[in-house]
DNA sequence: CTCCTTTGATTGACACGTCAATCATCCGCC
DNA sequence: GGCGGATGATTGACGTGTCAATCAAAGGAG
């Protein structure tokens, strides 16, 4: 009684080990194709969605808001993502004509130089690191997991 | 030829769309998980990490560096926390008497009050968000997912 | 016993993330 | 026209993470 009760609330021993495990992993996959974006292309991940987003805007250039919203970043964490990235020569920003409060985010040439470079390294890591890593089923699994988490997420 | 030449090479478009889709719903839940163990108990995942292997230690009290593989950490990032944690009144610290450069991690009484008030909401979390959020098989699934992409990351 | 390397742990500098506060501009409304 | 609340963006404080440098104690080789 004890114990189906209990199991309505927490997790059995082997979920909670699936779920480590899983979690864990995950988090490792993410840190090493961050390791590997750095140490091949200079770029954090969170540059590589910055420039991503800014290459494929009309004239490389976005409102801050806009940019923040494409990438589902927080407008303070752009903020000083943007301005590390504005020291090191990535993006430049500039006053938006329309309106005087905002604040436009203009692709430089080397950010956009830095993000060519980037593209085909970073998609060969996933490649090797998630799709190679699975069978086919395992993928289409990966993507109705996924689906079937965030549904609960709301 | 250009297509399936770089088929070997680049994730197809739908690959890279799961992909996308499963990092980022790994992280949210994880985010999520975070925020209510957070909310809930004042904790932080690492604050919840470095008190559970406190708890299972003999003695409530663990050498820092065995502390710290426990974890999974490096040190110095273990140090920082510890820091921070001590200022709490988590955990103290404490001169290791067979080793004189050595120090030892001790569970304080608010520290495993802290940890014990913790456990029930975040594993209840745990089996909301992600065992209760997915099929038995799905969970099945998630773990030979989460073997595979170990494997391959050696 | 005295070097000299290894080991345990901390520190400082910096990148990154969140939250709350700030500040100027915009815009609807009188 | 001007007031007052919404909006765009930045800032500061602080927690978190990595890397390289530091430093003392331990321990083996001579």
């Amino acid at each position: 009684m004890t114990r189906t009760t209990r199991r309505r609330v927490l997790p059995t021993a082997e979920e909670l080990r699936i779920w480590r495990g899983f979690i864990e992993t995950t988090e490792a996959v993410r840190a090493e194709l961050g390791a590997r974006l750095q140490a091949e292309c200079g770029l954090s991940p969170g540059d590589y969605a910055v420039l991503l987003a800014l290459s494929e805007a009309e004239g490389q250039r976005l409102r801050s808001s806009q940019l923040a919203d494409d990438i589902g970043w927080e407008r303070s964490r752009l903020s000083h993502h943007l301005g590390r990235m504005e020291k090191r020569g990535l993006i430049r920003r500039e006053e938006c004509r329309t309106d005087n409060r905002g604040a436009e985010v203009v692709l430089t040439t080397e950010g956009a130089a830095a993000f060519r470079g980037a593209t085909v390294p970073h998609l060969t890591a996933v490649r090797e690191l998630f799709v190679d890593a699975l069978t086919p089923e395992q993928v289409a699994a990966a993507g109705e997991i996924a689906a079937a988490l965030r549904a609960k997420l709301g």
